[in-house]
DNA sequence: TACTCGCACTAGAGCGCGCTAGTAGAGCGC
DNA sequence: GCGCTCTACTAGCGCGCTCTAGTGCGAGTA
């Protein structure tokens, strides 16, 4: 910087000031001074701006590598950041790289921020951490901690799917829960209420599994075992997640099953895995977008105003009708 | 870090020594700085760090959204920084967020090297990235440009699969591409010279293609249509990669074909998809974990002797053999 | 003319560390 | 007693930037 003051023949402030875009600089000196700049290959070094700004303007953002959810979240959240004028740091959640550790990774940066997608960690960490640091939770309610929470409204999603089902003719559905996953209690819970509210109590049958595609495909063979032993299956299927109704969907098809005529399939999130199918998964869809804009705004408001009370976000989900969901089969009098 | 100092009655040095873990303070001193460092929640400031050392010590990783192989990397250059004592800094690029604004990203924030997973930027753009950093390419070679370049051996991949299908008594063997998907070209070239070499020439066909689901669902609808035509189908499939397999897969066995009893299908990758099928799908896996840690040896090494010309790595891929593949069906005489 | 005002620009402190050069004191041999 | 080394610690500069408090100057105003 200094060598751009001086070949510029202005002092190091003037080179600041420019490159902030302040006020405070003529029209021509601003252009010899980006030039120069150029030349020289200069640019700013942010650990230095940081340091001197007091602030680092950055948002940090941990997030759990394969889950395919969190990066629909992180394409959102990077544009919103940047109209808001705050940078984004990323640290990923993996085998052998826990939660904890991609947090202090972001606070070691500085991050005045931190955005916590599908925090599975202590709640006792993450409400000190929300004491400590403006801290934002997607999916996963904290129930104690001291954190904004952006989520979308689970049990619309699951009844709006359940009502599409119910309105198809089915009534034998069962749910395929996400046992400790973000969201599947109010999921599990929308399940149940819905088959109350239909007449459909006796019916109601909840097998617990998990948001993996394994979780489905145990769950389908179970299906068909019982089906082998005489059983009726289900004529619905309400999964935990995508990657759950894939699972099943796989097993069920290879099978000899044919979804959706002898069997629907509905399944949660509208990750990328919804178009695998060539007649495509029937699905709730959470919007990414503005669940990663309000995210990021919880934090942005929260930075500027400290008094403010952590918030809550609830976003309407949408059901996304495609083709594994069809009417319920005729039942053999 | 003053505040620490005082409290423990020390001198400011003194708690920088500590907190870098480097020899010169008393056992006893050590425990009761870092003791009252805990209680008043200090934590080193990694821009002041970074800016009084002059250098960062800290790797950028840039990486495309949605790229479960990718996320397998990041999981793999992590431990392997922190084993050599860098820090990681991760930068998405995604729809509206280009690879140069995600490497841009990175710069500004004093990585002292890039670490690129697939990139598709321009060769041009990557050269003079390359000449102004330490860069290294994965999966994707960039002639001209003087980067670092770690990649496994496609062609040997795509090879050990197609023996394994001739092995299984297949001949007519179809390869979908991956168009301008990284490593595409040589697995294309690999599956041509294995017809040849098996004297199945007359057989070959490559059926354009990309490295998606949709891509996979395309051909399969293709393939089927032509069997109502009363064309033959292909006995075995080597797809562009497991998505695109996954894609061709779910389509064949909607229409009734059994894999692998009517066809077999090779995937490449070993991403989590493989493990969707319940009888799992047959693939190359690349591995990784060992392409990452050669993607930080590479910047590190050249970060600590930067005479060093940009090298290149070639893994050996291996060939995974699950359900999806199987003896080829006997031909009607 | 004397003054204020706004604009373009500068001087210099300070952000939180790391690092070099140094000091104070203990232990040791002669 | 002396010099020597070794350990435990300190003083203070400087990293590259931002920011506050200015300075100098020409135009506008009374």
């Amino acid at each position: 910087m200094a060598d751009v003051a001086e070949k510029a023949g202005v002092s190091r402030a003037l080179v600041s000031i420019i490159f902030r875009d302040l006020p405070g600089a003529g029209r021509e000196t601003r252009e010899r001074v980006l030039r120069v700049a150029d030349e020289i290959g200069y640019r700013p070094d942010n650990a230095a701006r940081l340091l001197a700004r007091g602030r680092s303007r950055t948002l940090g953002v941990m997030f759990t590598v394969h889950q395919s959810f969190h990066m629909d979240l992180i394409a959102g959240i990077y544009p919103e950041a940047e109209r808001l004028g705050y940078d984004v740091l990323l640290s990923a959640a993996a085998q052998g790289r826990s939660e904890e550790k991609a947090v202090e990774a972001l606070l070691g940066h500085r991050c005045e921020a931190v955005i916590l997608l599908g925090p599975d960690a202590d709640p006792a960490y993450l409400d000190e951490l929300g004491r400590r640091t403006v801290t934002v939770s997607v999916s996963r309610r904290v129930p104690q901690a001291r954190v904004d929470f952006v989520h979308s409204a689970e049990g619309k999603g699951a009844r709006q799917a359940m009502d599409h089902l119910v309105e198809l003719g089915h009534r034998r559905i069962v749910h395929i829960d996400g046992g400790r996953g973000p969201g599947s209690a109010e999921r599990r819970r929308a399940y149940r209420a819905a088959m109350r509210r239909h007449g459909l109590e006796a019916e109601q049958r909840v097998i617990p599994g998990a948001h993996t595609e394994d979780s489905g495909i145990e769950t389908g063979r179970l299906l068909l075992a019982e089906r082998d032993q005489g059983l009726p299956l289900p004529t619905a299927v309400l999964a935990g997640n995508d990657r759950c109704a894939m699972g099943l969907l796989m097993t069920l098809t290879r099978a000899g099953v044919d979804v959706p005529r002898d069997l629907s399939v509905v399944g949660y999130d509208d990750s990328h895995l919804s178009h695998l199918m060539p007649i495509g998964l029937t699905t709730v869809r959470q919007d990414a977008v503005l669940m990663a804009e309000n995210a990021v705004r919880f934090a942005v408001d929260r930075l500027q105003n400290p008094e403010l009370e952590p918030r809550e976000a609830v976003l309407d989900p949408k059901l996304v009708v495609r083709g594994s969901s069809g009417p319920a089969p005729q039942e053999p009098a």
